[in-house]
DNA sequence: CGGAGACTTGAAAGCCTTCAAGACGTGTGG
DNA sequence: CCACACGTCTTGAAGGCTTTCAAGTCTCCG
């Protein structure tokens, strides 16, 4: 660890020219001499444990941070102390933008595991956004993406559909973004959060999540150990996700 | 309505200046002068019929849009074909974010009733966001708070509550919505969706909607008339929103 | 090795969904 | 101006899925 040239690597690494989610994070579509001032505003590399908060509600609007390694969840404690889980972030994904309407966190975001973490002074990203174009298109590509995902989760949340339909796409989804990271088309991955964090995500109990693996996994889709999940069949996780809506097929009636 | 007087009046309401909503929208921070530039951008006053879309999934982003009068819904469309109702869109909010990500709407934006909205080119206006940084934040601050709607009917989907618990909340959040518009404590207003679309924007079936508004009309909270709703005692609204929980109280054990 | 938390599984109860029919309300045409 | 028609909304009853409570197993860490 104290090797000088291991060091170097690290210093290397530290760049974000050199990072390995350059594609997925701001870096992506800036120029590399403008890449440089980016480079050179990123406090890089805050290094939390597992269990520990990047910010809390209420906090003042100072930074955003995008995971490197590691995941995070966004909880939001309603007014009654009660917590939702609004969001889950993996390397890659940005953090903290839920404090841009009002200068202030609306939300906590806590590591899942031990992690780390960009953290990118707000006002220092928005006067250089403004300078390089490139990286202002960047700057609202990724919030648009980060919006997307809400908007996905929100659909998850509001189709009337069953329990293991709900986990399946979870899942589906999750899959998708960790290939993203891992650039490989790997069908297993290992889940960062606890069943409850799933539960209280997905707007349902603990135990019925339980039992959704279970089903998923009689049903040959996944096999589930643990939190080691392993995409049997992707289709059939398709599937699984969005029930085939029996009638539509079931109508031979041609447009009259 | 061809009287030069009453043109001159258009004419001028027009004008972001001008705007009663002003304070809700791109301009609030923004110096005179450079109200200016907005203001010469902006394709004002596009007038929609109900029913009418402002863009369809899979357009092309060109333009962001603000309602000026009546609201919208928008809808997004799942792989399945099944549409599932992501936001409402009141006079002052921002509609068309869905294309930030990937350049292309993932939803589409259909008046819930006759409308009109201000059409922003979204290119331009980034251009000019990037001179002025007061527009700069301003853009920002209204995308956050559009993140903020969102994270709040996630976390309302997320809750395990009852449906006219969710029901509440959702009355709750338009009635301070509409408060912001009309800048008056009026404690009435008009729901310009279906309950059709209430269901499937909270995740249930539209009969359950209809108990649950009859539900809260037996509690003495509001006075349901077709769609007309009069909130009779705001306070009783937000508890049915947030149930008390019995235990908290009912635990009279000091920290020991 | 022990303990605490995470996870699983079972059984009864509750709430929402579904299917069905009727009421209401609005807009159109006679 | 009234009648009719259509869609929206309401209300009832049966059924299903999830929740809840409970007990037991597993796993990781000290």
């Amino acid at each position: 660890m104290s090797d000088p040239q291991v060091i170097d690597l690290e210093a290397l690494r530290r760049r974000c020219s050199q990072c390995s989610l350059q594609q997925l994070c701001l870096p992506a579509g800036v120029s590399a001499q403008d890449l440089d001032q980016l480079d050179s505003m990123v406090r890089r590399r805050k290094t939390v444990g597992a269990a520990e908060r990047l910010f809390r509600a209420g906090d003042n609007f100072a930074a955003v941070y995008v995971a490197r390694e590691g995941a995070f969840k966004t909880v939001c404690i309603s007014s009654e102390g009660e917590e939702q889980i609004v969001g889950f972030h993996i390397p890659g994904e940005i953090i903290g933008l839920d404090a841009m309407g009002e200068g202030r966190h609306r939300c906590e975001a806590i590591a899942l595991t031990k992690a780390n973490v960009c953290e990118v002074p707000f006002a220092q990203l928005t006067e250089i956004a403004a300078r390089v174009p490139g990286l202002q298109r960047q700057l609202l590509r990724v919030i648009g993406k980060d919006i997307n995902r809400a908007h996905e989760h929100t659909s998850n949340l509001a189709a009337r559909r069953g329990a293991h339909e709900r986990l399946a796409l979870f899942l589906h989804g999750l899959l998708q973004r960790y290939r993203l990271v891992n650039g490989k088309a790997s069908s297993t991955f290992k889940l960062p959060m606890s069943r409850e964090d799933i539960a209280r995500y997905l707007g349902m109990a603990n135990e019925t999540v339980s039992r959704a693996f279970a089903r998923l996994q009689t049903d040959r889709v996944i096999v589930i150990a643990g939190r080691r999940v392993d995409v049997l069949d992707e289709d059939l996780l398709t599937q699984a996700a969005h029930p085939v809506d029996e009638i539509d097929r079931a109508t031979p009636r041609t447009a009259s």
